[in-house]
DNA sequence: CTCTATGTTTAATT
DNA sequence: GAATTAAACATAGA
């Protein structure tokens, strides 16, 4: 459940579960998770340290040990870190796990979890690119409005699809953007570089809405669970609950986006709709 | 069996 | 060469 509201909750789990304690064991086995590779990667580098502290970039999570190791935690599609007593078996889909002990002597597990391995977790001595390369994180950072238009003017691009990107902001997902352009009347399908300085202004505000609303949500909630609380996501065919119209379904940068075509308005001309259509191509030779 | 999925990277096509 | 698209990854649920 991976996207910048979700990643905090995560965040705010893990520090609660780690910071200042000591890690005594520390296991992964998966290797297409962890990274590098050795399933003694994990525990050789964490074993013994004690947590300084847990922060997040956008849908990246890093934990900082003492003698200034640290390792990052990217939850993918399906990742998600519970607490768990230390006795307690392993959960479905459990990749990972951290076991520590606090001063006052208690000890806690955090466990990852995460059912189609998607997600990272990458242990290193130093800030890593995936990290670092990352754009402003709207929650950390917040977002200056004016120095995002300046950004989007460069772009003709699906304005939903330069949002998603990860180096213009950190953190911002298929449902934040989605839903982020539902509040600011802005059909996403518009050109980035067409959109109005007062477009800008909501797009701004209803990112700040979506993220808040997610995150509130998520904190009161205090389980785990799914719950759609989602405008538009995940609601094609059904009303938009602003003008009552029925909200349409495309694709955009090969993800699914839900949208109101009358309270959302597009800027910028469509692109020209290249005309070859007719090759439907039937390849389905098997290489033997 | 078919289709879809909160993400990211890489190969293929235009 | 840049931009757009499809595929791939691995698994669960409708």
């Amino acid at each position: 459940m991976p996207e910048l509201p979700d990643v905090e909750v995560a965040r705010r789990r893990l520090d609660h579960a780690l910071r200042g304690a000591t890690i005594t064991r520390a296991h992964s086995a998966d290797r297409r998770i962890l990274r590098p590779k050795p399933p003694r990667a994990l525990s050789c580098a964490t074993e013994g340290r004690t947590v300084r502290d847990v922060t997040r970039r956008g849908k990246w999570l890093k934990i900082l040990l003492d003698d200034g190791g640290r390792f990052f935690s990217h939850l993918g599609m399906t990742g998600w870190w519970v607490e768990r007593d230390a006795n307690a078996p392993p959960e479905r889909s459990e990749r990972a796990r951290i076991d520590v002990v606090r001063e006052d002597g208690r000890t806690a597990s955090a466990r990852y979890l995460d059912a189609r391995r998607f997600g990272r977790l990458i242990v290193a001595d130093r800030d890593i690119d995936e990290c670092s390369a990352l754009g402003p994180d709207p929650l950390a950072d917040g977002i200056d409005a004016t120095a995002l238009a300046a950004t989007l003017a460069k772009s003709s691009r699906p304005i939903k699809d330069v949002i998603m990107d990860q180096t213009i902001l950190a953190g911002v997902g298929n449902i934040l953007a989605t839903e982020a352009l539902w509040h600011a009347r802005i059909d996403p399908r518009s050109r980035s570089n067409a959109l109005t300085r007062a477009d800008v202004g909501r797009l701004v505000r209803g990112l700040g809405k979506a993220i808040g609303e997610e995150l509130d949500v998520r904190m009161a909630a205090g389980t785990d669970e799914w719950r759609d609380i989602f405008a538009v996501y995940g609601h094609a065919g059904q009303r938009c609950p602003r003008c009552g119209s029925t909200i349409a379904r495309v694709v955009i940068g090969g993800r699914t986006t839900a949208f109101c075509k009358t309270c959302q308005v597009r800027r910028g001309t469509p692109p020209k709709q290249s005309r070859s259509r007719s090759n439907k191509r039937a390849i389905r030779s098997r290489p033997l």
